[in-house]
DNA sequence: CCACCCTGTGGAAACGTTTCCACTTTAGCC
DNA sequence: GGCTAAAGTGGAAACGTTTCCACAGGGTGG
């Protein structure tokens, strides 16, 4: 019925030559007459041919593949970079195999060993924590090239590409000490767990520490619901006058903003809030939010092609750490820092704060 | 330095065995006494032995990969539902290649063949019409199984995992109804090229059908900015009794009550708006999304499961659409129509409406 | 006790390529 | 016109695996 898939043999035969011929003209490896390039060319062309990649593959021992380690892709930062590698990639004629490893380190190290399964020639990769990481200690160990996005190691041996997270962070504190935000917060979801929250709380507080200010609380979250609004509703009662939160995210920034609307308090009126990575959707809600907009696709893609140069030239991408322009975007969520009193009250906006507290509007 | 990497040659000379036995004892494929069943795996543990899966593959002719095929990864149903592939493939050993191809039938195909050069077993797709698909054609022709998601095929001869979209949006027609807008638009991006537009336009138009109500007007917009807005300020004009938008996805629908504010229209007081998918943001948002809430990762899931269950069985997943379970969630942004007078000014709030067009807030 | 059948085994072919190498042929040059 | 060099060519090996097959040995049933 449908006849088998041609191979190359198929061709050779057809074309009245042998197969190293065949495989020279439509690799353009070798010498060839211009007889035998138009009969082997219309063979190919007849047959409907196309090369058997695993031959190629064992042959060869490459894949023309790349391998994409990322946390999840719930998170349109992440979406966007894997959409960035892939379409790269794809202009170089790689591939991209995708695994998610859902923030956990044994869930990296398994998706990992698939990637190094299906012999990847290279990896782009995000771990949780790119110090001891397991992770790339066995892409080191397998001589794997890789290049890390959106991590930025202190190990500087290894290449990557991301935005300065402590040097953003610094903008946005900067930015929050000019609106009058003597108090901040900042908001992280599995603080521990993520390299970046660090390095932005680093930068954040380092602002405040320079204008000799109050080191802006850690409040670290999770994601039951819930949570953070008692996380807030502790923070205010600690810290009365805190007048803005920087989230370590901008998904997080928009929860932080409804968990305080569901507090009574309103955005940028009571308390500002930033963000962090500039997702599509920060400009489409109200208030828009502030934020720093990272270029993820391009991160992507640019650690995408970093990667395929290097694997074309048989060697490793450039050790060393790539830092890409952000930009702080300033939405309608920040503003000038409502005058507290000392009991954390807004001046301007005498209602009692605290009975607002306890009645969440619904 | 490194030592090449072990080979089932390798494991054999160590086992002090042939390589077919090595082969057997290792895939558990055929008989192997206790004896060399104990020394195969010692040697294999001992020489770190994996598998190379371009031979295996070559003489298999399979490649435990499935292609996927999205038209992007920006909008997160996308990226939910890939992830819902990959790890539901995962489960069964199955990788994924992940191609994106951005609403555009060229692309698609290029993508595609991409994927067939890399010999994928199976293919999870969404294309933008899967009437007169070419991909589809050359997916049949291929003889590659494969499984649509999102689309919702009418030629009953293909699988596909999807929601109900003509049902979903009589939902959103009724209840709209109920809440008393009998005028209402329906507002999609690249109408002609979504066939899940198409559907959700169908039932809902269905409803005002049925109960002798006008026909909701099309609305069709791109994303050249400030379109929406003009778009929005023409419907006004031509139809001042509008009361609710229905969106044909919930990026869009954030973009409508963006558009609204900016023409002085508040949410869900002047106009109601309802989207569709239920992207996680929704219920963050003020005011909180009304949308139909898509299963989008399960979709993924169940149609990679179904996928990789029938290449196991060496066949096709099985013809027929499947309609996962849908929810419609009532957000903030839905509310009781407001009354309005013949010339679409809400009874209940008379400030001047073409007033508060001329002059968008900021 | 012999024929038989299982179990365990390893050699070898096959999968579709690329590429080395050795063999033509042709052209170029004295 | 002979010599060499270059260009064109195809055979065959190699990549690492799976699997068919043939064969050895030892138990069983007649």
């Amino acid at each position: 019925m449908l006849p088998n898939k041609p191979t190359i043999k198929d061709v050779a035969e057809r074309a009245g030559c042998g197969i190293a011929t065949v495989s020279r003209v439509l690799n353009n490896s070798g010498p060839a007459s211009v007889a035998s390039r138009v009969r082997v060319l219309a063979a190919a062309e007849e047959l409907g041919f196309k090369f058997n990649e695993f031959g190629r593959s064992l042959k060869s021992q490459r894949s023309k593949t790349i391998g994409v380690l990322v946390p999840t892709l719930s998170n349109p930062v992440f979406a966007d970079a894997v959409q960035g590698i892939q379409q790269a990639a794809a202009v170089h004629g790689y591939d991209v195999i995708l695994t998610c490893a859902d923030y956990d380190q044994m869930t990296e190290q398994k998706a990992l060993a698939t990637l190094l399964a299906k012999q990847v020639d290279g990896v782009v990769l995000t771990v949780s924590s790119p110090e001891n990481s397991k992770v790339l200690q066995v892409l080191n160990d397998n001589n794997i090239p890789h290049c890390l996005i959106f991590n930025q190691p202190t190990d500087s041996g290894i290449s990557a590409v991301g935005v300065d997270n402590v040097e953003a962070a610094r903008i946005v504190g900067q930015k929050l000490f000019e609106f009058g935000h003597l108090n901040a917060a900042f908001v992280a979801v599995q603080f521990a767990k993520s390299d970046r929250s660090a390095d932005r709380y680093k930068g954040f507080a380092e602002i405040y520490a320079k204008h000799n200010l109050n080191q802006p609380t850690l409040l670290e979250v999770d994601y039951a619901p819930g949570d953070l609004e008692l996380a807030l509703i502790d923070l205010f009662e600690k810290s009365p006058s805190t007048t803005a939160l920087f989230a370590s995210n901008d998904m997080l920034a928009l929860a932080c903003i409804r968990a305080l609307r569901s507090l009574g308090k309103s955005v940028p009126e009571d308390i500002s809030v930033v963000g962090f990575d500039g997702i599509a959707v920060a400009d489409l809600v109200h208030p828009k939010l502030a934020t720093i907009a990272t270029p993820c696709h391009d991160m992507g893609s640019k650690a995408a092609q970093l990667l395929v140069k290097a694997l074309q030239k048989n060697e490793k991408p450039p050790a060393g750490v790539i830092s890409l322009p952000f930009e702080f975007r300033c939405g309608e969520s920040l503003s000038i820092a409502a005058k507290k009193n000392s009991d954390g009250q807004a001046a301007t906006r005498p209602s009692d704060l605290s009975a607002t507290q306890m009645q969440p509007n619904k």
